[in-house]
DNA sequence: CTAAAAACAATTTTT
DNA sequence: TTGTTTTTAG
């Protein structure tokens, strides 16, 4: 038996060694689920002696697949061949291996969103960008529910002409050659299904399919998922009804449920030792979870007894919070401490805390260095060289630094693409002797640039030709300018982007992969910090799921922000709470819980109630520290008259004791009514 | 055509 | 408040 049975408990085992029929694991937060998986993929390999090529294993984020793989690599050296992608990496490996056959160039290039709003914006010239943003929302929904323009888009978006829209969009994107992110799934599975070749070759090679966090896969990923399982597949999925958290992007917790349905026969295995988190903080997590309906529901345990008292503080405002985080970190345990939050706007307190005292942190996932202006530009210009089609590459990067190239010479342009077949380069090229003045110097100034990047495709390095290509067209001079200006350091991003190529080839092929990883992949140009130091995480509550850490602080716990104030129904507060719950479970050892009585949003100091789901918690579990100077304690019976710092007078219109913790329903002579706990809320008794 | 001024959203969450 | 888009004046 491989040592790394050893490790595994009897479910675990029992998992791992299943073979035969599907099989949905259904794994609680810290059971152990990537471990099963990838000790799964190892056992195949050295006990079966299974090929490595012929297992798929697919994640949800980059970040998992790299984790994934190097678990597998770990843990057996013949684990290299082994496929381990994201949906839509796979998507796009599928698609440009058979690119002809669904229709598309083999260099395709991949829109995220801001593109898409850039097409829908150009085919609607008069609509502001701004309106177009509900239609790419819709559009994109429509893909996760792998329906089409003709199928009922009612329920999905609010937009009553959104089908025609998607029509036009749909039409116009596969005239330019390119696809969104949907498509990488959409045309996949439409592939499949209408090529029986296609379809066996696959099913052939895969015999072997495996999918993490399955709780987040949405209706398209779960066809996808029926194409690949043929009659000798191995199909096996894990999941957590309890985070599922990306329903706002099509997530469907029914393709857990209907699994078993789909795939008859299906062996379930329930996974419920946690291994990560202490008893109290497990307790925590399942008494907020609790208060979800339709759970398949699961009993976490863990044999960590005892352990800390969560701790809740209420704080003034945003930079309080930051100060009290920064306290924490005092003790210089900052590599294994996290400060979690619910958009990525709020790390910006933190940030400036953060550097103004020196305390070295690390942000994932933020504000996407990948959508900052200089790096769309060069993408932009990577992308028309793999496709002078591209309306919006060519759009985004012709006119930037100004060449004379304004909307009446753009239009000529455009206008005599539709004589070279959309062809941007060369209707350049056909306009460029035309034009006199500046505009015919910029222009040619362009092409020049284009020319030779085209022609260097092959024969330098990747480095060397966007390098090249970046300087000739004046992306160098421009941001340098740029940066002395605004004080930014976009050049230092360039250089980087630069650098990132260096592990690819400089043909047509290196190019077409380079820009399919930067636009899958966002964290791709993050930076991995070379001195080794030790940092705080900075993250949002989304990007959490998978990671552990020592000590936890969840920051912006206020009603408003977290839930959300646009989350009405009962379904969007069970999302909310399931995040919450996954934020909980990040933690090992220690939880702290913030939350603030006002925060600057949209520039505005706004007055916010600590969160809702502070109620959950039962007050035992909780060591809430007291507010300073307040007047704490005594009993707010019914018809008491209070004030509070923000809502100003009212009248307690019902008082109660719920599991052990005083709450309060409060009327105000504004009209308004709220609900409180005494012990967490700035309010004292009037007169 | 460009540059400066004015107007105007923007905060969920991510592949 | 911030950054971006649209309008206006040159």
């Amino acid at each position: 038996m491989e040592d790394y049975l050893k490790l595994l408990n009897e479910k675990q085992l029992e998992a791992v060694l299943h073979q035969g029929s599907p099989l949905l694991i259904l794994a609680g937060a810290g059971s152990g689920k990537t471990r099963v998986i990838t000790t799964k993929i190892a056992h195949l390999i050295d006990t079966h002696g299974m090929d490595p090529r012929s297992i798929l294993a697919v994640t949800f984020t980059n970040k998992a697949a790299r984790e994934m793989y190097d678990r597998v690599l770990g843990m057996t050296s013949s684990g290299s061949g082994v496929m381990i992608r994201t949906f839509h990496s796979f998507g796009a490996w599928l698609l440009r291996r058979n690119a002809q056959s669904a229709g598309l160039h083999p260099s395709f290039t991949i829109y995220d969103e801001e593109d898409t709003v850039s097409l829908l914006h150009s085919l609607n010239p008069g609509v502001k960008r701004a309106d177009m943003k509900p239609y790419a929302v819709g559009i994109s929904r429509a893909k996760d529910y792998a329906l089409g323009p003709g199928d009922d888009l009612s329920p999905i978006s609010l937009q009553d002409d959104i089908s025609s829209m998607y029509q036009q969009y749909q039409e116009r994107l596969e005239e330019i050659g390119s696809v969104d992110f949907g498509d990488l799934i959409l045309k996949s599975v439409n592939l499949l299904k209408e090529n029986r070749e296609i379809r066996a070759r696959i099913q052939q090679r895969f015999s072997v399919v495996l999918v993490d966090e399955y709780q987040d896969s949405n209706v398209a990923q779960f066809e996808l998922l029926k194409q690949l399982k043929g009659e000798e597949t191995y199909l096996c999925v894990v999941g957590d009804d309890d985070q599922s958290i990306y329903r706002f992007r099509g997530a469907e917790v029914r393709n857990i449920i209907d699994f078993p349905d789909y795939f008859p026969g299906t062996v379930i295995i329930r996974l419920e030792q946690n291994y990560r988190s202490t008893e109290k903080i497990l307790a925590i997590a399942s008494a907020v979870v609790e208060n979800n309906t339709g759970r398949l529901g699961k009993t976490l345990w863990t044999d960590k007894k005892g352990g800390k008292k969560g701790v809740f503080k209420l704080l003034e405002d945003h930079t309080a919070e930051a100060a009290y985080c920064a306290e924490l970190l005092s003790d210089g345990n900052l590599e294994d401490t996290a400060i979690l939050y619910r958009t990525n706007a709020q790390s910006l307190p933190f940030e400036s805390l953060f550097v103004q005292c020196g305390i070295p942190y690390r942000i994932v996932g933020a504000l996407r260095f990948y959508e900052r202006e200089e790096i769309k530009d060069a993408l932009a210009f990577l992308n028309f060289l793999l496709n002078p089609k591209d309306e919006i590459a060519f759009l985004r990067i012709i006119n930037k630094p100004a060449r004379g190239l304004g909307k009446v010479k753009l239009g000529n342009i455009l206008e005599e693409a539709e004589y070279t077949g959309g062809d941007l380069a060369a209707a350049c090229r056909n306009t460029m002797f035309r034009l006199t003045g500046r505009a015919g110097e910029g222009l040619k100034e362009f092409m020049a640039a284009y020319d030779r990047a085209v022609s260097s495709l092959g024969t330098t390095s990747l480095p060397e030709m966007i390098r090249q290509g970046i300087s000739d067209l004046g992306f160098i001079e421009y941001h340098k300018k740029q940066d002395e200006i605004a004080g930014t350091q976009k050049l230092l991003n360039l250089e980087e982007l630069v650098s990132a190529t260096a592990d690819y080839t400089g043909d047509m092929e290196g190019l077409t992969l380079f820009v399919e990883h930067l636009e899958l992949d966002r964290s791709m140009l993050a930076g991995e910090e070379e001195d080794g130091a030790e940092r705080v995480t900075l993250i949002t509550m989304h990007n959490t799921k998978g990671l552990e850490f020592r000590r936890v602080i969840i920051t912006g716990l206020e009603d408003g922000l977290f839930p959300s104030i646009r989350d009405g129904s009962e379904e969007d507060i069970e999302e909310e709470r399931r995040i919450f719950y996954v934020s909980i479970t990040r933690a090992k050892e220690e939880l702290y819980l913030t939350s603030c009585r006002q925060r600057r949003i949209w520039g505005r100091l706004m007055p916010f109630m600590p969160s809702r789901f502070l109620d959950e918690i039962p007050g035992e579990l909780l060591s809430a520290t007291p507010r300073s100077g307040g007047q704490g304690g005594g009993a707010y019976t019914s018809g008491t008259r209070i004030y509070h710092d923000d809502y100003g007078y009212g009248v307690v219109t019902q008082s109660m004791i719920r599991e052990g913790e005083e709450v309060l329903i409060v009327r105000f002579d504004t009209g308004h009514s709220a609900r409180f706990l005494p012990r967490f809320t700035p309010i004292m008794k009037a007169e």
